[in-house]
RNA sequence: CGGAGUGUAGCGCAGUCUGGUAGCGCACCUGGUUUGGGACCAGGGGGUCGAAGGUUCGAGUCCUUUCACUCCGACCA
């Protein structure tokens, strides 16, 4: 490709809301343009690149023996009122009408069409396993998207679907397509970490995500320094903490129950300095309002230690049916029959939803509100009340690995793919069954599986830039080789420039050739931001019949015989 | 949805306080010089100043309404 007819326009300045890097690079060498918020057009080069994602996990999605289909785009909402969806997406589901006042959603994931797809032909458990995937553009009606390419409102996703005859076989498909996943990225040139997941609003149990480790990115993982433990912080777990071994340790141990008075003592804090003791010894209740399904809302309280924090997600998956927590305001609080900052476990109103943190479960010594008015219990003993445990808390950094006992630490990261064991959240309410060996009438063991295509795009450059511009990876660049004739009014460089390239041409390989009337320095400008890996500087020296190699990565410049240069370019992209 | 801000040429911005011929840089077109690190000279094209209404002899500028976008937060496979 030439780049005077390539329709590449580069620029010196990004716009003032790009704040990332890959944002401000990929509009300034003119990979994607914005037309609004959260929508991209996608230009020559920035296509390239999409292709070269999307090609590689088609590669290795289908030598998993996945087949690939297009469901369509446009969707009928009855679908989504089936599975129950409707409401657990909300407004970022984009509904619409037609003429004839039928509803429609643009699809942002396609489990009910795809389980409707199957089961109009899959009736028996001999035509099972199957795994069936599409990629294809999404839309998600995001409250506030941002961060160019990685948050946006339309956006191009793989989604794959498996459906088994039993939990065993969906179990091996998601360990395949774990490899699978792993083939990909790894091919792409990614650094990432497969961590545990939080399933959302997709359902069904047991979820890995795979995030690419960048300091941009919108997830923090929670990973062991010693072992391979890796979890979204969301659903991270850690071996429980041990109480502090402090001064005053033995006081807290030699509590006796009894109700105290303490006046204006509301917060953790408090607390703490009121009594002279470690926060850990105390319980920390915090209330929100769970919002159901239907509509309805109700205070929830969730109780934690004094020196834990609540973590949102486990909290909101705790309350069954429920889609979303809010914040409560004290009158709230009130109305509900609750004492703002004297809240406890112990006499609470009989309606009350109590939720605590298990690694609370049989501990004896506590100090905890009375649910009266500048009143806290203390020496509480939580088995003398009926209460209900899951996991709660929030892990911290420091905290140990439930796997191996080593120590966890956060690290920043973009998720660009997330697998999930589904089992038969989709297929039950759709009622998409299959008949079994014994010929009873069973409903689709599911998995799903899906990737961030043109996130990718912007993720690898997150990765692999500098700060003059982007660094792709050998299968994601949009050309392998760039030729840069220095000037192209010198009959010696153009020709050479032009042999350099039809012989590139001959050996299969990507290459552009910077035909431009522009001066030398602008081209190499142009070549560093827009971050194909390898450059042949073709200039004064032909008159030796010598050219130059430059490595986009480490800019290192290598003088190359004229007549080697294909050779050596062929070695550098293992040819 | 809460807080903050911005809409002026394809992009980045000034001009708005204090009303009086719509500007600068980049990019683009023509000619010339230049040619290994974003050149220079000369000439040129391009704007319903986000939209609607109002005040005024006169509005990019003042008033009202409205739309869009961005940032922080809440939110979010």
């Amino acid at each position: 490709m030439r780049f005077s007819k390539a329709f590449i326009y580069t620029k010196k300045e990004a716009p003032s809301e790009a704040t990332l890097p890959s944002h401000k690079y990929l509009i300034r060498g003119c990979y994607i343009q914005s037309v609004g918020a959260g929508l991209y057009n996608f230009l020559p080069l920035g296509k390239r690149v999409l292709d070269k994602i999307r090609n590689v996990a088609k590669e290795e999605l289908d030598k998993a023996g996945c087949l690939e289909v297009d469901l369509a785009f446009v969707t009928p909402l009855e679908l989504w009122e089936q599975s129950g969806r409707v409401q657990k997406y909300g407004k970022e589901l984009l509904k619409f009408r037609d003429r004839k006042d039928n509803s429609f959603v643009l699809g942002p994931t396609h489990e009910e069409m795809m389980v409707n797809l199957v089961k109009s032909y899959v009736n028996s458990y001999k035509q099972l396993p199957i795994n069936l995937y599409q990629i294809k553009t999404k839309f998600r009606d995001e409250i506030r998207p941002r961060f160019g390419l990685l948050r946006g409102r339309e956006f191009l996703m793989k989604d794959g679907y498996s459906f088994h005859s039993s939990t065993e076989d969906m179990k091996r498909e998601f360990d395949l397509m774990e490899k699978t996943y792993s083939n990909i990225f790894r091919r792409l040139g990614l650094d990432f970490r497969i961590v545990e997941a939080d399933s959302g609003a997709i359902g069904g149990s047991g979820s890995k995500e795979f995030m690419v480790l960048a300091n941009s990115g919108e997830d923090t993982l929670v990973i062991c320094t010693n072992c391979d433990y890796g979890a979204n912080i969301e659903a991270a777990k850690r071996a429980k903490r041990k109480a502090p071994l402090v001064a005053n340790e033995e006081e807290a141990v030699s509590m006796t129950f009894g109700k105290f008075h303490t006046p204006e003592v509301k917060t953790i804090e408090q607390l703490s300095e009121f009594f002279h003791i470690n926060p850990f010894y105390t319980l920390k209740i915090v209330a929100k309002k769970a919002i159901f399904e239907d509509g309805s809302s109700k205070v929830v309280l969730f109780g934690v230690r004094g020196s834990d924090d609540l973590q949102e997600v486990k909290a909101l998956n705790a309350i069954d049916g429920a889609i979303d927590l809010e914040e409560v305001s004290e009158e709230e609080l009130k109305e509900a029959g609750f004492e703002p900052g004297f809240i406890g476990p112990k006499d609470l109103p009989k309606d009350a939803i109590l939720i605590v943190d298990k690694e609370l479960e049989n501990e004896r010594l506590i100090i905890a509100g009375a649910n009266e008015k500048d009143y806290h219990y203390v020496g509480l003993n939580l088995n003398d009340l009926d209460l209900e445990y899951k996991d709660l808390v929030e892990v911290k950094e420091g905290d140990i690995c439930p796997k191996c006992g080593g120590v966890l630490k956060f690290s920043k990261g973009i998720e660009v793919g997330h697998i999930f064991q589904l089992g038969t959240r989709y297929s039950e309410p759709l009622d998409a069954k299959f008949l079994d060996e014994n010929g009873k009438l069973k409903p689709f063991i599911m998995g799903t599986y899906g990737i961030g295509i043109s996130r990718l795009v912007a993720a690898i450059v997150e990765q692999h830039h500098d700060s003059k511009g982007i660094i792709w990876t050998k299968e994601s660049a949009p050309f392998e080789v760039e030729i840069i004739i220095s000037n192209i009014k010198k009959e010696e460089e153009n020709k050479a420039g032009f042999e350099i390239y039809e012989e590139l041409i001959k050996e299969g390989i990507e290459v552009l050739i910077d035909d431009r009337k522009e001066r030398f320095g602008f081209k190499m400008s142009d070549f560093e931001l827009i971050g194909i890996p390898y450059g042949i500087i073709v200039g004064k020296k032909i008159k030796d019949g010598i050219v130059e190699i430059v490595d986009r990565k480490t800019l290192n410049k290598e003088e190359v015989k004229l007549q080697d240069v294909v050779e050596k370019i062929k070695g550098y992209l293992d040819r």
